[in-house]
DNA sequence: CGCTCGTTTGATTACGGTCAATCCGCGTGG
DNA sequence: CCACGCGGATTGACCGTAATCAAACGAGCG
């Protein structure tokens, strides 16, 4: 399947028939409020699971960031797949364990965790990817894209999208970060900002 | 192996070796930040999986309300149990499935629902094992035990014990509960408390 | 050039947090 | 049996962080 940029693949609710493995582009996955308040569940990138928990409805809806490719399977046929492929069982294990520490972290962020943790955390969650261990030692400045709005920033972490801008500017008055046109930050002192996401606040 | 009321046996951040079923009693899940703020990620029953994720070291500490018993497995050996019970193979699916669906759930409580709602969310929740389907249609009054301290329910739902206690004071006064010496709730208007979890305000 | 939409900034509000003072239930010991 | 004391819960006064409301800014595009 392919799927345009800003469309929903999944709806919130719907029976779940299906699942998904996202095999190209990046996926926001939400759920809403019925006065529309929204909270973003998670980000989909390649090689990712969506809809395998197999309720009986989704319990979130899938939009496409940018174009999406998508393979999609029947859930009654998961059992097939495993005995053809052995290794997907283990992998799909793995998907949910780590899906599910994700979710822990997250659970403190959004209970616990200021506005600056939050997006300090958000920064170096989005960094990992890149450089995983280079956050701890005090090295460089890093940059890295945003590819996904303020407004997404904000339902992500729990805010509003002002408290989002602010926090940034803040971080930026402080020489912490710098900011290339709202979608392209440069990370000025990782560690300093990985203590924070931690809740350290060094002196 | 038997656990003492308020004893730890599993550690936040402790090499995970083990996994656990829980097989008598209660024990809630939590991480705390190196300042003490704590968020309890959830609460285990019997029949509860505990630290299947298995990431190199366990993500929360699991410390027993009241007498706990459980039964240890090394996770190196869970192919094996798996080869002698096949049906355990789908039992582990659908844990970590609902699971999922649980903390997905959470994150809108905790990124985006009032106190009220999430109060609300919880006494629904803590009804919900007794008498599911009992909460939509209008009936009558639905007492329910809450083994849990207000410091727990306030580190579960993310706010402060004030807040908690202040919000069930509400709710007697609104008519919507009514308190029998604090760990001892019935609900008077469970569909109106439905309604507020989920962010419905009925006039 | 001017419009639109997303972002930033500013002013004010309000919800929940903090600090502090009772209150209450319960177990203990006189 | 009752006085006492302890710890958890409730209530109150006040504060602070982030939300809300509103305006200005700026980049992209017709």
């Amino acid at each position: 399947m392919v799927v345009q940029a800003g469309r929903c693949f999944i709806q919130e609710g719907a029976p779940a028939h299906d699942f998904y493995v996202l095999t190209g582009g990046r996926a926001k996955l939400f759920s809403l409020m019925p006065d529309g308040r929204r909270q973003i569940v998670g980000f989909a990138e390649v090689g990712d699971f969506l809809g395998l928990a197999s309720s009986e409805s989704y319990a979130f809806t899938a939009e496409a960031l940018g174009e999406v490719t998508l393979c999609r399977f029947p859930h009654s046929a998961i059992d097939r797949l495993v005995e053809r492929f052995p290794r997907l069982h283990g992998r799909l294990q793995q998907e949910a364990s780590s899906e599910l520490v994700k979710m822990q972290a997250r659970l403190m962020l959004l209970g616990r965790k200021t506005a600056r943790e939050r997006l300090a955390s958000f920064l170096v969650e989005q960094a990992s990817p890149c450089c995983a261990h280079a956050l701890k030692d005090e090295h460089g400045p890093l940059t890295l894209p945003l590819p996904m709005s303020r407004t997404d920033i904000a339902d992500y972490l729990g805010l509003t999208i002002e408290t989002v801008s602010r926090t940034f500017s803040l971080f930026r008055k402080e020489g912490l970060i710098s900011i290339r046109g709202a979608s392209s930050v440069t990370l000025l002192s990782p560690g300093l900002l990985s203590d924070m996401a931690g809740g350290i606040k060094r002196s």
